[in-house]
Formats: structure tokens, sequence, C-alpha cells
DNA sequence: ACATGCAAAGGTAAAC
DNA sequence: GTTTACCTTTGCATGT
């Protein structure tokens, strides 16, 4: 619940540039969460078309599901790798 | 990485469309979730810059969320306005 | 922010009932949240035991995580074979 | 899955130790993280059964947050007491 | 169309 | 300070 940082005993100068800037923040989140939201709504578009066509959409979220399981647990299998190596001395510790 | 059951009634050019049409679907969702994800990131980056700058990213949502709040509100009360002008006639119906 | 359920009309039996019933909830709940800790305890008792016999925690949790990604996907797999089969009309729908 | 490399310098006697180690290790880890699992899912039922009962669970977990914050500031405060009791002599050091 | 249950995502708090 | 796990919330799908 902690508020702005110092505003009492600042300069006018200061306090309105911490003003801006907050509303600069502000302004600029709230932009991109309106992006994220375009963007989810075009995903829910393309469902909506899928079905349309006849795919039945939850086995489409399934096969989406295992493909982006299976893209994890690629990444997870060389960043095990990576880790013996380290434990063999075959790579520099990062 | 298996396929969509090929084994119905089918001509082959009918599935093979349906693959095609599938594979499609399943490519514009994850690339439309991969924009997501970066813009999500974007404004985790947005958050942490805030931080460094010296504000409390807890109060920041807080901002964020009641600024959602009233816009929320606005539309509804615009929404509810239209509504009784399309009632009154002032207003061509949707 | 709502209260217990109806405590102005009841009886006093009814009411005592109630208060009996949300401290049993309470104290099950608590109980259980005891069990939980001791087992997290555990669990860092067995991570810091393998530490000191000269294991990499890290590598560990490493393991670990893939061991159960493993699990997840064959549980998803499997999901979308009975979808794939439901939808073939080899399986009757759940 | 792979095990863990066993090309290093070691006797085979000691390799084979290892393995049997570490193979123990994340065993017992799993064993408890499902026993944590299935303590986790019995608090959820806990909760439903309140829920079923006429409960807010949002309250109910109010109250637990607040005895829980109780639970700890006495553990604080009877930690400084133990402390001023060791510093006085009044306690053998743990 | 609404309401409920479930799954995914985000936020928060703790552990290393 | 970074990462990880838990919890809360939201949105989505399903059924009435």
């Amino acid at each position: 619940m902690s508020d702005i940082p110092n505003d009492q005993p600042l300069s006018d100068a200061a306090a309105g540039f911490a003003k801006e800037q907050l509303k600069s923040f502000i302004e600029r989140i709230e932009r991109l969460e309106e992006e994220k939201k375009t963007i989810a709504d075009d995903i829910k578009d393309v469902f909506a078309e899928a079905k349309g066509t006849g795919f039945d959409t939850k086995a489409l979220r399934e096969i989406l599901k295992i493909r982006k399981q299976d893209a994890d647990q690629r990444a997870e299998h060389e960043a095990i790798v990576d880790l013996y190596m380290q434990a063999l001395g075959m790579l520099s510790p990062s």
C-alpha cells in the first residue's frame, strides 16, 4: 500500500517529473494490455473459424498443448545435457 | 507428431485438404500465442523499469485496475444510454 | 466479504451448530496445512542430504522436472488418443 | 530415461553405488511430493465441503490467514523470549 | 441465455 | 536478486 516515492520534500519540478513518469508508465502498460487483448481476440476468432470448418476445438487445444509440451521438454532435455556437461567439466559454467 | 486420422471414408484429396487446413489453423494460433507472450514479456519489462525508477509496482497495478474498472463502467453506461436512445427511436437499431 | 450464513433468524441451537461446524472446518484445514508443511520440510531434508552426499541439487531438480513432464505427457497423449477414438466413433463419449 | 553419466574415472562399483543412491533420492522425493499433493487435494475437498454447507470460502481463507499471522506472531514472540532467557542463562543454548 | 465447473494465466510470496 | 511454487483470478467450455 505504499505510495509514489517522495513527493513531499521535492521541488515542484521533481514532483512534476515523477508525475509525468507515472503517467508514462501507466499509459505504456495500458497500451500493451490493449494489444494483448487484441491478439487474444484474434486467437478466439481462429478457433471459431476452425470450428466453423468442422474441426473439434477441444482436439485442437489438445494438440496445441502437446506441441507446447514437446517444445518445453526439448528445452528441458537440452538444459539437463548442459548441466551434465558442466558437471563433467566439458563446459564452462555459465 | 502424429497427424489427424485419415482412415475415414474420404477421398485422398479431401483428406489432404483437411490436413493442410489443420496445419494452417495450428500454425496461426501458435504464431498468435507467441506474439501474445512477447507482449506479456514487454509488460513485465515496463513494470521492472518502473520498479527500477522507484515506483511501487503493487500500487501501479492498483491504479491500472481502478482505471480499467472506470473504463468498463463508462462503456457500460454508454451501452445503456444507446439502448434507451434506441428504445426512444433516437438512434437506429444496430 | 460475505459472512457466515444466516445467524440472525436462527435458533440458538442452530447458531451454535454453525459455530461448531466453522470451528471444525478451520481446524481440519489447519491440521492438513500442518501435515503439508511437515512433508515440505521432509523434502527439503532429502535435498540437503543429497547435497551432503555430493549430488548437485540443481541437476536433481532438473531430473525430477523431466520425469514429471514425462508423466504429464503420457497422460496427455492418452487423452488425445481417447479424443480421436471418440471422434472416430470407436469410443463412447464420456 | 537416461542415467547419470558413468564415464568418469570411477570404479564400476562406485558408479553403481552412486546410481543407486541417485535413484533412491529421486524416489524418496517423488514419494513425498505425491503425499504432499494428496494433502493439498484433501484441503481442497474440505473447502468444497464447507462451501457445500453454505460457508463462504473466501471468508474462511481470510480467517485462516489471520489465525496464521497470530500464530507467526506468537512464535516470533516466543523466539524472542527464548533468546532473552538464553542471554540471561535461564535456558541452555540450542 | 445463464450459471456453474474447470483449466490456464497472472500475481504473489518464499526459497535458494 | 533470481527463480520457483503456490494461490488467486479470470476466462472458457459445457450443461440446463
